[in-house]
DNA sequence: CGTAGACCCTGCGCGC
DNA sequence: TGCGCGCAGGGTCTAC
């Protein structure tokens, strides 16, 4: 379900309801994730401190707590969280619930089971464990198209999934890869060793604006995408190419076509992409 | 070493 | 109306 934009506009939702509050109580209702939920280690790390501030890495969203621990949540494809009153009665899929002083809770809700949620050392959300391969952030100044190039160096294959792997660059996952290199005018399949040096840089702009514009619009919701107060986004609306196998081409009317690079589905056109 | 494909899991929409 | 199939925004693991 996730993006970077899409957990980026969750995190600025629940930001100004979440910092000061205070955790109660976690609820592990159902542990499977696709790592199990360790309840005793989130009750240890969070229960009785109080949040301070919410931010994110990829597509984690991080949840620092007084005392130096952070909550991390990851959505995989069909998390949910959201802000609901306590009394609200546990949804199917439910998996953890986060007792909040208020009374409210944080639900985190996720059929598909691809989600995380863990608690670290704050310290440790730079380098340890699943932070540790992450790539560059898109939205920072460290970003740039000399870094894909030099991402690229002594790498093949097709730019598309280049364009996905975290190492590369987090946060851009198959809708925004698509309409990225739609907006860069460069042919998913094309490959890595050849891309010159200007069109690397085009290739960074139009990450950098594909993932901007769509945070300004929400997040894209295509299925069940929400923010942290249940609110569909936008951006779905300004998608380009993908999910539009068949429909004109925004910019020269040729259909849009879909292909599959490693078992995800690619939607290009063939005139404007080269 | 790198890349391509299978796989994890449930739900939904579509065609028959 | 009911059923089977394909597909879904995530990441990781294995085979080559």
């Amino acid at each position: 379900m996730p993006e970077l934009p899409e957990v980026e506009v969750l995190r600025r939702s629940l930001e100004p309801y979440l910092v000061g509050e205070e955790v109660r109580r976690i609820e592990v209702r159902s542990p499977a994730l696709r790592e199990p939920l360790d309840a005793a280690e989130l009750e240890r790390r969070l229960a009785g401190h109080r949040i301070e501030r919410l931010g994110r890495r990829a597509k984690y969203l991080l949840v620092d707590v007084d005392g130096g621990s952070t909550l991390a949540v990851h959505l995989g494809m069909s998390g949910r969280l959201t802000l609901v009153p306590g009394e609200t009665p546990p949804e199917r899929h439910e998996h953890l619930a986060i007792h909040l002083a208020s009374g409210r809770k944080l639900r985190l809700r996720d059929p598909r089971r691809f989600g995380l949620a863990f608690a670290l050392a704050t310290a440790g959300v730079a380098a340890d464990g699943p932070f540790a391969h992450l790539g560059v952030e898109p939205l920072s100044d460290r970003f740039s198209g000399t870094a894909l190039r030099e991402a690229a160096r002594g790498r093949r294959g097709p730019v598309k999934p280049f364009l996905m792997d975290a190492r590369t660059v987090v946060g851009v996952g198959n809708i925004y890869a698509c309409e990225a290199l739609y907006r860069a005018g460069i042919h998913p399949s094309r490959s890595v060793a050849r891309i010159a040096r200007a069109r690397w840089n085009r290739l960074a702009g139009a990450v950098v604006e594909v993932l901007s514009d769509a945070i300004s619009e929400g997040g894209t919701t295509l299925n069940d995408f929400r923010n942290g107060a249940g609110e569909s986004g936008y951006f779905q609306v300004s998608l380009a190419v993908y999910g539009r196998e068949g429909e004109p081409c925004p910019t020269c009317r040729a259909p849009i076509r879909r292909r599959v690079h490693s078992n995800r589905s690619t939607f290009y056109c063939p005139r404007c992409q080269r």
